[in-house]
DNA sequence: GTGAAAGCGCTAACAT
DNA sequence: ATGTTAGCGCTTTCAC
């Protein structure tokens, strides 16, 4: 039930304490090859293994970084998650995972104890405008990445952020609906509040603005005002911005979601209201998904490159911690690219 | 940069670090009211948090759990971490986030890894049949609740198993089929080297046997011998079965999927090879994740209630850890629910 | 009611 | 080349 420390393995080996610790961390060329081996013989027959958490309390380091997401049973954030826990454990270290909900409230407080845990590297997948809320622990020596957001004028100065390139990405989409013919679009999405919404946004209408769409033919759609909508309810909130769109007197020809969970719902929502996508109703979405390939009709979609996304905020968490030299902030826009599927074709 | 100790909280307070401690501890009834006011005081004050490492090193407790999932950017393992994950901040804990790939190697060094770091408690899904690689961690103090897989003969005595009954979801799953009048049915499923996919398919060779369907009636697609699939190829697995089983001379009516994500594999499978799902082939899924109902059709399937079984599951971690006194095994059997949507339907 | 002190397991000066 | 030792921050007996 105990377990093995490193006194016992000294004994065995005859040697002292702190020759075994030099051989666990490396220092093994200051000692006799016999020793080592003595040493080595002994670690291995007794079973030892280092605890954690004296190593810890006694450096200060550890090897476990935290990764805040709104929600891992979005598949968007379970397979970021997933990428990021491949990435960590390719260099060694584990993954706490804590869902935020997007709650300030709960992002901070989660940090705060992840940092009580020892932790001083984190994954902040947070859209929120402000970063206020975990300044105090950045001044501290927490190391922080952000992810899904670009560095806004009021940020912590050595603050990273990755982000998808949103403005690039909504661009992307609204031109290849306005490029195959469409003019009456609408943009569906949840609350606009989040940096990378409204980025998406703007995209949608400096693109919409350049194929001179008037405001008649544009339709916004932005959730019922003041109601808060999680991750788990895209699908349904997209479900029900499709029927209510599909169901006005003179309906859109395409349909711009937020996101791929969004685009999803709006298919069933068109479908609800009787119009067949991809034919009658175009409808493009923003992630490509796994299941944006299943879908029915293919869903077309701007691509989000997950895995090199994930290596990119590990990398930077993991020098960010190494390097005990303070580094400027920096901003990290990966490009989006457009995946055309079977979801939209020319208005008829 | 560095943290405030229990011993600056105790000289700020001018009481030593003992009874700071004690307040800490829930033992303020041992001091004055006074003393008490004081020692809060000094500890907002000063916006003292006590050292985690520290504690765990000295009480050998760590309000962590683990969780060992085939992968998190499977939707429903995502699902299943988001429930766990909230019903462990319910009481305090904080999970750390395993991907095994399925791959037993990989379980066993996670396992011994979340030891080392001091974590007492984990949650494994895995569907392996044996539980032989995790057999001494259990021996020197891990509490461990397997979730997805039943108790089988050869476990260790004091295992919690957590899974739904499979053999039942995949009989009422197959009596759905037959009751509607298919007898041309088709099994499709990965490698069935797993527990609870060995007893869905149990649970439908009994009910397809119970319906009086003859061999040659029923087809098993059981992916590529030898090859191994990942969780992520669940829909592509089901897509080539889909298309394979439907470009057949005598195709099947009706397809029972192992899980959701393989039915809409199925799905884009026999859409490939021109068959309108819910009208010329009934397809059946099993598990119930937030796209079934977006699919469409709408896939028919069995539902497990993930916060039922989440809860569950950190419920018997949680008093497997905290009570001292070992307690016998014990498996846990959620029942399923069959969820009639629209792809299926009487054959024509 | 409060405090002194030992020690959890490890690391890294600093001796030898 | 190897050993001695002083803590890291906390909890908890045991004294007072």
């Amino acid at each position: 039930m105990k377990g093995v420390t490193i006194y016992e393995v000294a004994r065995a080996a005859g040697v002292s304490p702190s020759t075994v610790s030099n051989l666990l961390n490396g220092r093994s060329g200051r000692m006799l090859p016999a020793t080592r081996e003595r040493v080595e013989a002994a670690i291995s027959r007794l079973g030892y293994r280092p605890n954690r958490a004296a190593q810890q309390l006694r450096t200060g380091r550890i090897r476990t970084v935290g990764l805040v997401v709104p929600s891992v049973a979005n598949p968007f954030w379970g397979t970021f998650a997933w990428h990021l826990e491949g990435a960590a454990l390719a260099q060694g270290y584990h993954v706490l995972l804590c869902n935020s909900e997007r709650d300030p409230d709960r992002e901070r407080q989660y940090i705060e104890e992840l940092f009580d845990d020892g932790i001083r590297g984190v994954v902040l997948c947070s859209s929120l405008p402000s970063l206020d809320h975990v300044l105090p622990l950045l001044s501290r020596g927490l190391a922080l990445v952000a992810f899904d957001r670009t560095t806004q004028a009021g940020d912590p100065p050595p603050l990273v952020n990755i982000s998808v390139d949103n403005v690039v990405g909504a661009q992307l989409a609204t031109q290849h609906l306005t490029a195959l013919g469409h003019r009456r679009i609408a943009f569906v999405s949840g609350s606009l509040a989040s940096v990378n919404r409204a980025e998406r946004f703007h995209g949608f209408q400096t693109a919409v603005a350049a194929a001179g769409l008037t405001d008649a033919e544009v339709t916004v759609w932005a959730g019922a005002s003041g109601s808060q909508y999680g991750d788990l309810d895209a699908a349904d909130l997209g479900r029900r911005a499709g029927l209510e769109l599909m169901s006005a007197p003179e309906p859109p020809t395409a349909i711009f979601a937020i996101n791929d969970m969004t685009a999803l719902g709006v298919y069933a929502g068109a479908r609800d209201a009787g119009f067949a996508v991809g034919v009658e109703v175009s409808v493009i979405g923003f992630d490509d998904i796994v299941l944006a390939d299943l879908a029915a009709p293919p869903l077309t979609t701007v691509r989000q490159s997950l895995p090199d996304m994930a290596a990119a905020a590990f990398g930077e968490l993991h020098s960010l911690i190494e390097s005990s030299t303070p580094r400027p902030g920096r901003s990290l826009l990966i490009r989006p690219e457009l995946v055309v599927r079977e979801s939209t074709a020319a208005p008829r």
